[in-house]
DNA sequence: AAGCTGACTATGG
DNA sequence: GCCATAGCCAGCT
């Protein structure tokens, strides 16, 4: 497995509970800056990872649950998120800004 | 082997 | 302010 696949996974595990965070963001904390698509890939193959992924926990920069429809239920995510204390309009993150969470700015990364 | 697709983001009109 | 286009790069057909 790629090494890129792995950092995001490991990234993505390390979202504290009732935040959430945004491809672009791991991208950028990655190194991969642009690439947010290869996140969000990494997320659908994450089923390949022995370790379970919180991928609802990772949404697009407008907070959308975009990727809602690729988990077994497309509520799923919903549920998951509003179990761990954030609100949602639909599909849509309410104080997206306060629950965000940037791995480059948390993890106090250099 | 070559081309298309995709859980995104930024920029331009 | 919303719709269209371009850049990104790895996986799948």
């Amino acid at each position: 497995m790629s090494d890129f696949f792995s950092r995001v996974y490991e990234v993505v595990k390390l979202i504290p509970p009732g935040r959430v965070t945004s491809y672009g963001a791991i991208a950028k904390y990655i190194g991969t800056t642009g690439s947010a698509r290869m996140v969000g890939w990494a997320m659908n193959a994450s089923h390949s990872h022995p370790e379970f992924v919180p991928a609802h926990r990772v949404v697009n920069r407008n907070g959308l649950l975009t990727g809602k429809h690729h988990f077994d239920t497309p509520r799923a995510m919903k549920e998951l998120l509003e179990n761990e204390g954030i609100k949602l309009k639909g599909d849509q993150i309410l104080n997206f800004n306060k629950h965000f969470w940037d791995p480059s700015v948390e993890l106090e990364m250099e």
